[in-house]
DNA sequence: TGCCATTATGCTTTCGTATGCACAACGGGT
DNA sequence: ACCCGTTGTGCATACGAAAGCATAATGGCA
């Protein structure tokens, strides 16, 4: 950029009208106690003056610091990662940070590369597998990360995390004594944390009751709706189908709800739906999704405060954080049918 | 940043390595055509080597260009913002830019302030009022930008908008020859321009039919499903409550089918229900909302074109972009009940 | 009155990349 | 053999803010 018509105001600009220098331009306007406040006032009133707003890029280069920080997702239009973007900007801006979105395309080799190109000061990870190398190559840049939800396991760092087995042993144990004992279970892509550590929560409070999922009610497949629509239209098909379905989470229960509409079958009266997320439109009338609740919004914005904790203290010990489930009961779960 | 330990490769160290100048670096990684191939060879070598990856903060103070683009919006919990935001994103990242996420907080005066202090190579409005001064503040500082779905009043610029007519034409059509006569709406705030646009449509689309908005049977209130479901409830307690709900938009009709089955209202049996925008919740099988639609991933890949495309040639007309609406006809809607 | 501590400010350099300009090397045409 | 155009590379510097260090101004105390 060489000299044009527009040429933002800097600081030198500010300097010459408050008849000080630059440097210490800088340090008034960023309040430093080294600077005597008559000066800070004239300072200021000069940047004012002038509409003096500091540039980033010359900050960043100046300081090292962006003070950016990327949050990588995958699937922008699903309503969880929706929900988490929110009180994650929000923490973040609290504290004096930006939130850069990422989305996670096909290629994942060079995901890693592109949020080390863009000068951010830290990540979180929201969408991470557990055989994902994006967490390799942040370490060996230096690039402070935590993970969001999910973990991978080459690499350990500052998590949060959600612990699923109280919610399922509620849910479980209120479903036995509604009846149910042929359940079935819509579940993740198997290379997530959450979709593995939902399994084995599910299957061990099923256990306390005696029960076990018999392989042929059980279907995986990715968090979204249409899987949960696909897998449940499939469940439902069988002769004998599960009364009672678990899903991953909300959304794929939402593509549950659908295929059971579609295929006329009534939820709760033929067939049970439990989610997990306890998402906004669960509690909604029309909806009354029986679900696995727990505090995501303030695991977002636990994530956010702890990557910006690890960015200013880099030393600090590893932090994992737990979030504890519950389980909420509503319309789509009723008493077992009667099989035939 | 003074000498740390993990101090990142510059181009510097990929010049020593390849026997070259630090400009020549630069040039060759950027396949500049005055760089011999040779040369381009020995610098790319290097740079994978050394596992070089230029400084953010370097190109942008150096270009005056940070290939970042602002898009600022209200609430991300909103879905429709939610289904913007991927299409944005993409076409963004294919051309080039990187997508930052701005929310409008309480404080409106400051937005303007934040984007331009945020070094952003364009903006996207998404969520402006018709008095919001921000535009203002954006054209003095001369940082392109455009609206996306709303406009203001106060500047014009590149923008891409609905135009309502069609879609309200078409439904107010159907909706006649069904038998409804006592229609309401539940409108969006009267300072958007959405609402404004969508509420002319829908009273010279009843007027074509010799209809008008009962005072009595329209709300006003933010474009989220809390407002519709409040709206609504109110609509439905009265006397001779409307046959059929036009609602601002698809998040607002989800609160109005919420307040009818929370009244134990029957839709569309006691009440039909129309939304705008066609969200992929829309056609749920458990949703099945008859709506308004248009190509709104198209409008934002739109809106992502002509910020860059503004960026990059200043001087370009001002370019207004419509999408058409159309009905689309679900469960939602049926021939109105015989009034008491 | 002189010395030192303190406070406030300025000078200089740095961060990493990009670019205008100078210039070296090379080759072809006469 | 000379000139000139082309091609490829280097040099110097700009971008804007921040920080280390130097230093001027001030005040207190002996």
């Amino acid at each position: 950029m060489r000299k044009g018509v527009g040429m933002a105001v800097t600081s030198r600009d500010v300097a010459r009208l408050a008849g000080v220098s630059q440097p210490t331009v800088s340090r008034a306007l960023r309040d430093d106690p080294r600077v005597s406040e008559a000066t800070k006032r004239s300072v200021r009133e000069a940047a004012d003056l002038l509409g003096y707003v500091p540039s980033d890029a010359g900050r960043a280069l100046s300081s090292g610091r962006t003070h950016r920080i990327g949050l990588l997702v995958t699937d922008l239009e699903n309503q969880f990662y929706a929900q988490i973007i929110a009180p994650v900007h929000l923490e973040l801006e609290r504290m004096g940070y930006q939130l850069m979105l990422h989305t996670e395309t096909a290629d994942n080799e060079t995901v890693a590369e592109r949020l080390i190109a863009n000068g951010l000061d830290g990540v979180i990870l929201a969408t991470t597998t557990v055989d994902s190398i994006a967490p390799l190559r942040l370490r060996d840049r230096g690039l402070p990360f935590v993970y969001f939800n999910r973990t991978a396991s080459f690499v350990d760092a500052d998590a949060t995390v959600v612990a699923p087995a109280a919610g399922f042993g509620q849910a479980a144990a209120r479903a036995v004594s509604l009846g149910h004992r042929h359940i079935g279970a819509v579940l993740g892509p198997s290379n997530t944390s959450t979709a593995q550590s939902r399994e084995i929560a599910l299957r061990a409070a099923l256990a306390q009751h005696g029960l076990a999922l018999d392989p042929q009610n059980v279907r995986r497949g990715p968090f979204d709706t249409h899987s949960g629509d696909e897998a449940t239209t499939s469940l439902l098909a069988q002769d004998s189908p599960p009364t009672l379905i678990f899903c991953g989470n909300d959304v794929v229960a939402y593509g549950a709800l659908n295929a059971a509409r579609r295929a006329g079958v009534s939820v709760p009266e033929d067939v049970s739906i439990i989610g997990f997320d306890d998402l906004p439109a669960a509690s909604w009338p029309i909806i009354e999704l029986s679900t696995i609740a727990y505090d995501f919004a303030e695991m977002a914005r636990e994530a956010a405060r702890l990557v910006t904790h690890r960015i200013e203290q880099a030393d600090a010990p590893i932090a994992h954080i737990e979030f504890e489930t519950a389980f909420i009961e509503r319309r789509t779960l009723a008493a077992a049918a009667a099989r035939v």
